[in-house]
DNA sequence: ACATTAACCCACA
DNA sequence: TGTGGGTTAATGT
């Protein structure tokens, strides 16, 4: 038997919140699945009946517009994947892409149902995982929304820097146009803003790797649009 | 909007 | 297995 769960941070990460016997009853209703970066995680209309958990990897949520594909906004592994989706409507309602590899652990949605039906404890886990990404979408609804595209861009940059790679140098995963649509802003005009921060010294850029090299600076455009 | 470059695929040797 | 050509996506201005 496979113990992939034993080194799965899905339960590593609420191993005191799930009993052993839960614990083997999620063993044998997963499926961990790899995927490329570029390819669909989740798709949008699809049918399913996971809860699914990003063990590793950087993917992007998006959903369909009125008119094109908006990007909602990135995540890293360790992660649930879908809650929302799931637990309202058995159709998804966002598609999810690998941006980097990644590594996904596909849960039977009854299987997770029953454990959080028995286990307060693991209950409460995700309801605060649900209450901090929702208050985070709040959050960026009024950034995004209020905040000229620079500080957008800033935001981003920091994003990258803090919470996905945790280096002041890192890799772009995604195209300029793909901030673009993230942030409600043209390439163009992201790329001319790439362009200032690199002759203010803020960022250097070899190709799509980025350098910060001066933070404080971009926090402070963060913080004031 | 246009020019340049990088990435990709495919036929062909 | 490697190379040239053609095509597309990404980028810089």
């Amino acid at each position: 038997m496979k113990n992939e769960c034993i080194d799965c941070v899905c339960v590593i990460k609420s191993m005191h919140t799930l009993q052993n016997c839960q614990v083997e009853e999620l063993e044998h209703n997963h499926a961990v699945v790899k995927f490329k970066k570029g390819n669909f995680i989740i798709r949008q209309g699809m049918f399913s009946t996971n809860v699914v958990f990003l063990r590793k990897g950087v993917a992007k949520i998006h959903i369909a517009g009125p008119y094109r594909e908006q990007i909602v906004r990135l995540v890293k592994g360790p992660t649930y994947l879908g809650l929302p989706t799931t637990f309202g409507d058995k159709i998804n309602q966002y598609s999810v892409t690998a941006v980097l590899d990644c590594e996904a652990c596909f849960i039977d949605l009854n299987v997770f149902k029953a454990i959080l039906d028995d286990n307060r404890n693991f209950s409460s886990f995700i309801i605060q995982a649900l209450s901090k990404s929702e208050l985070e979408s709040y959050r960026r609804c009024a950034n995004r929304t209020q905040k000229q595209a620079r500080g957008n861009l800033a935001d981003v940059l920091l994003d990258f820097s803090d919470h996905i790679f945790n280096s002041d140098e890192f890799f772009l995963p995604i195209s300029q146009s793909d901030i673009g649509n993230w942030v409600d802003a043209s390439r163009e005009s992201i790329n001319r803003i790439l362009s200032e921060f690199i002759s203010d010294d803020i960022i250097a850029m070899n190709g799509r790797k980025i350098t910060i090299k001066n933070k404080s600076l971009l926090q402070l455009i963060s913080q004031n649009g």
